[in-house]
DNA sequence: GACGTCAGCGCGGCTGCTTCT
DNA sequence: GAGAAGCAGCCGCGCTGACGT
């Protein structure tokens, strides 16, 4: 075994030569540590202190070292690298639902945050976001050795499939209720809700509807509770929304309804692409916005400063959000106990949607 | 060293035990398939024939292992089986520019199809794709030993960071024009094009101006291309066009300029924010759409239906794009040679923004 | 057929030793 | 003579594949 440990001292093309015999498919062997430390003249401890950028190596070694690096195209293996060290610099990342602006701005943010901290991101997309799935996916996760996962969930069934679970890795979820025992990164929806109906009260409305976001999800029924709670405080009695999916679809279907059983004065939608959806509605029974009825949104997805009119909404800073969740698990795996990140504010964009009545 | 070997053989719990020392941390020690065989009164080679369903096991004694596996909850370590195995059973992704709805309906596809094939997807987002940064991206991912790349470009620049760079994986290119050595998928958007444009021309419009999209994207170069063909096939000179970011806000900048020079009969938009934008600013100038001017956009985003008015578009689908580019990966590693799948073909959505003049 | 034995994938870390300043 | 720079050489991370019996 000495003799197999100097075998690697021989020359690359030597090694690559013998490739021929049967069964041995034709591949063009890659560049070892070993390899490199011979064409530098060094030994592969040295290389070693180069690509880990250590300390004790000469200036001059360094660059000769760098130079048969780059001759080579000599490339570290990170499953190599992962196997001793036990840390295998990549995170997973299970995002559920569809491709909305919302979810992709985090899970970009997160990606980019990663990069930065030197970290690979395995992202997972679950369309379906059952129990059974996201646990399939996060097997494949630890399978994959990541060092942390982070969980883009919107409906509270994607967190609440860790219950009870003993994953092996810390789990930081981006989602706005505090489920389970995952670090949480959130923003303040709940808040968000509450200054949209706000300023529609200050408006003078009264009659102030709800599209709401699907009965699963944990952002729709924080905003749920935001537009309930300061309608209560307000004096008055909120009218039981309809749940819609978040498609401008559902926000057309909804908005359709809520007219033809009378006009309300303002509508707060769940979501911009449902306020698009409810102003469709309006459009189509000859209503006028705001002339007739007010719309507010949630969200401000680049689009609404566009829609017709230009949409009142609540805009959320998703890549603050995507950077928070990646604080936070650099922070768990550097065993920091500090503080969860305090939730992200909202901000209320007024626009053409909403006016006095 | 056959001790070291036998050290092994030792119980978790003791082995756990001696971490007690100084500068070891409190870590929980994972299983590995030492553990599992002990348990199962098996050598761990046994356990590894079970793992990768290999035959030669009878049934009972894979019950036992199987039941060892459960009891410690052992995950297999993808990292060490990637080390001898050669196969990561893992490809990077590089996508470029903001998180439109096309560009990542593609990836959660991709991300999709990869975890039906086995495989995991290290993901990158590159707002600011130059090249340098899709060489380092690329390089990471190189790394972390990917077997395959595949790009969701939209840029030139993108894929020509790869010209002259021998990677050592094969890379997939999602990307409207054939440019390098990589294995193309694309969408038909030169017919695209011109079908939004042959479709206006039947309605009796000869004013037919275009507002494109940015100068170094392959898409909007080719859908320009198919704009500008069709007209001069009509006889027409095409009107050179104004280029968008993709954004609402540019196609409403320029769909203001647009109108103050001389209202155009129809105004074909790149993409469908930027057709957005421009409805936006026909709003604005009291002008009626499509009584005044007709708009067709490109993409299909779910949103369009409810554009005031609903938006004649062309329909791209994005998750077949996606499909067809794992499906391309797939055959480049098993060295199938056969056909890169052909174009997917757009299709026109003929909706309310769109009549005969 | 149904197992067990052993080497080694490419690295990082360690020990022990030498050579230059 | 003391520290910096570096070499030689081995071990083992957790697993698979070749080759036993």
């Amino acid at each position: 075994m000495d003799a197999a440990r100097r075998g690697r001292e021989e020359p690359v093309e030597q090694v690559s030569a013998n490739g021929d015999g049967p069964g041995t498919s034709e591949k063009n062997r890659v560049a070892t540590i070993f390899d490199v430390a011979r064409l530098a003249g060094v030994s592969h401890q040295t290389v070693s202190r180069v690509l880990n950028d250590l300390p004790n190596v000469r200036p001059a070694t360094r660059e000769r070292v760098e130079k048969a690096i780059r001759q080579l195209r000599y490339v570290p293996s990170q499953a190599a690298r992962a196997l001793v060290t036990r840390r295998s610099r990549t995170i997973g990342l299970v995002a559920t639902g569809l491709p909305d602006f919302g979810p992709s701005s985090i899970v970009l943010t997160v990606n980019e945050s990663a990069a930065d901290a030197g970290y690979a991101v395995i992202t997972t997309n679950l369309v379906d976001a059952s129990g059974r799935n996201v646990r399939a996916a996060t097997e494949m996760l630890v399978r994959h050795n990541v060092e942390a996962i982070v969980l883009v969930a919107a409906e509270r069934e994607t967190v609440d499939a860790f219950d009870g679970w003993e994953l092996g890795v810390p789990l930081i979820a981006v989602a706005s209720e505090e489920r389970g025992r995952a670090v949480h990164v959130t923003l303040d929806q709940y808040g968000g809700a509450r200054a949209a109906v706000s300023h529609l009260l200050e408006l003078g409305h009264r009659d102030i509807r709800h599209i709401a976001g699907p009965a699963g999800s944990m952002d729709a029924e924080e905003r749920l509770r935001g537009w309930r709670d300061r309608l209560i405080e307000a004096g008055i009695r909120p009218v039981e929304p309809e749940r819609g999916d978040w498609s401008p679809d559902a926000g057309y279907r909804i908005g359709s309804a809520l007219i033809s059983a009378g006009v309300p004065s303002a509508v707060f939608a769940a979501n911009d692409q449902m306020a698009l959806g409810m102003l469709h509605a309006a459009h189509e029974a000859r209503l006028g916005v705001p002339e007739d009825v007010s719309v507010v949104g949630f969200d401000d997805i680049p689009e609404a400063a566009h829609f017709a009119p230009p949409l009142t909404t609540v805009r959320q800073d998703f890549s603050s959000l995507g950077r928070d969740a990646m604080i936070a698990v650099l922070a768990v795996l550097q065993d920091d106990e500090g503080e969860p990140p305090a939730p992200r504010e909202t901000h209320l964009v007024v626009r053409a949607s909403s006016r006095r009545v």
